[in-house]
DNA sequence: CCATCAAGCTTGCATATGCAAGAAAATTGC
DNA sequence: GCAATTTTCTTGCATATGCAAGCTTGATGG
């Protein structure tokens, strides 16, 4: 039903919002990084050899171009993030995550784990977070490469 | 499980963000609007008068006050939005949505609809998008004045 | 009543982000 | 092998948004 189909579409993105705002102050107070750079940080750990190209990264997190160049600028600065050249293409300039910046990416999932208990809290029992879980899935099936 | 926990709200946001970089080439080309103001809009259709205070409008958008009367003006400019004052409090200045803004809301609502389908559109039986909606509504437990 | 504090809104400044143009390098077509 | 096209990345400009300060109006306490 498209009604039910509309109604689900409204409801994904208001909740979404509601913990993404959560997540938000969160996570600049106490680690000193935003919602969209947590994701870039985690869109590398779970890469071969930690690193993924620019434009990788930019589809990755539905952002454009100049916007990787400009989020990396200041973590490569604080030493979270580096660069790799690629010896073929001397176009491409790999984004690298550290060891620095793997330390950091554990904190701040910390904090992300402490807010998704928070939000599942109450009146979710474990056969409705696995089907939840198994929904969510399935919609993330047109999303290339997924973090989870 | 704390696991299963953080892997829901990671996949609620990837797809989130996923649905809403969709929907934002589309609104913008197609009705001139952006997905917030999409939002602004179905708020106050769905309010009492069709019209809600400023900051009431923050707190359901989850943005500031000051994002709030930015994104009004050029709204109310091409008449889609008007002001209401309050007799009572002159600091009220309640945002009205016209008649003009429900006509464009309501085409924008269908592109809204025929995005939803197109996310849904596979895999997806009715008792999964009513378990899925479920699921939704209850997480939407904890945000005051839900739009669905 | 007046003084103080709180609430709603707007504005200045800083940051974030997209688009379009440009630079450098790789690929394609002939 | 060279010109034209495509790809990757960066930069200039415009828009979007948050925070803090300021303004106006209400509420509170004495």
């Amino acid at each position: 039903m498209t009604e039910t189909q509309t109604t689900n579409a409204l409801r994904l993105l208001q909740s979404a919002d509601a913990l993404r705002a959560g997540l938000a102050g969160e996570f600049s107070a106490v680690h000193g990084l935003s919602v969209n750079e947590f994701f870039m940080l985690l869109h590398l750990e779970r890469s071969a050899k930690h690193r993924l190209p620019r434009v990788e990264l930019a589809k990755r997190m539905h952002v454009s171009a100049s916007t990787i160049t400009r989020m990396v600028a200041p973590l490569e600065k604080i030493g979270l993030l580096g660069r790799d050249a690629d010896a073929r293409d001397a176009r491409l300039v790999f984004v690298v995550l550290t060891e620095s910046g793997r330390a950091r990416l554990a904190e701040a999932q910390t904090t992300f784990s402490k807010r998704a208990g928070y939000v599942f809290r109450d009146r979710w029992s474990d056969a409705e977070l696995a089907q939840f879980s198994e929904l969510l899935q399935r919609l993330l099936a047109g999303v290339p490469e997924p973090l989870a």
